[in-house]
DNA sequence: TATTGTTATACTCTATAACTATA
DNA sequence: TATAGTTATAGAGTATAACAATA
């Protein structure tokens, strides 16, 4: 019995109806997921993984765009910046035309380890990819930018 | 450029090669997923979420086979158990058999709490899924049973 | 005076070590 | 003596409040 019933728009079978499908992919995608964060230990606290990643992502930030990106208060960025330059990972600048300001990057050890925290997920995944079938393979590829357009990754 | 390079079993396009199909699946399912957290506040700490959901997957468990399942340590169980508890979430039965030992049960309040924090997500989800085109959609459901597959949903 | 970031302090969460009750 | 769970205590992590430096 799905939580959301099947809109009138639909009108698929049972497995195609909105609620199935929706109950389905919630539960698999959240236990994926795990899954996958199971694989990639890294010996930093979830906080830090996070902020690693944000400043991956971004780029150089101030301190005060990471907070507001990690939804945190700034003194838990200045912390959990200050034990990420420890470990090498990020580096502080001053800006030169605001001496208020630091902006923060990866150094070349912050973006190896995250992307060896990536190569081992996929080395994991890739390892159960090829316990499936050509067909289910072939079917999974298919949806692949159906996730995309649902998680908002075709359009960054 | 994949992280994993394609094996010598796949032979398919670049879109269906198993080294991008990973990492494509690796990103979007961990989107989806953290997305879905975001839909899921339930006023519990990760730990004490974590913990009512396998109380009600498994039923009656002992704090010890709890504290296992959660890879926590004993006192930490005691802890969230004591928590969950107190906001009615959980009773605690002592066994008859063996005196050292207490089970603990969801209570209706905690099956109906996680059910509530369930059927949010699937709303939204339900949201994003109406968004799609149908043919999306029957994309998505043609690869429901392939991420069951690869979670071990299949195999309960 | 407003803004950026830090320091001071308190609370929550989780761990290890020592303990109690039962077997 | 061994086991299930609790209490005592300490170490992260993060928040609010007060502060310092700069604009």
């Amino acid at each position: 019995m799905p939580s959301v019933p099947a809109t009138a728009t639909t009108g698929g079978t049972d497995a195609t109806d909105v609620g199935t499908v929706t109950a389905r992919l919630r539960v698999s995608a959240t236990r994926l997921a795990r899954l996958l964060r199971r694989q990639g230990d890294t010996g930093l606290s979830p906080s830090q993984l996070s902020a690693l990643t944000s400043i991956e992502n971004h780029g150089p930030m101030t301190l005060g765009a990471l907070a507001e990106h990690e939804r945190v208060a700034p003194p838990s960025i200045t912390n959990v910046v200050a034990k990420l330059e420890d470990k090498g990972l990020v580096t502080r600048s001053p800006c030169a035309s605001d001496r208020r300001v630091a902006h923060v990057s990866t150094t070349a050890a912050g973006a190896a380890l995250l992307d060896e925290v990536r190569q081992r997920k996929d080395v994991w995944l890739a390892a159960r990819l090829g316990e499936l079938s050509d067909d289910e393979r072939e079917r999974l590829a298919a949806a692949l930018d159906v996730l995309d357009h649902l998680t908002g990754l075709d359009r960054p």
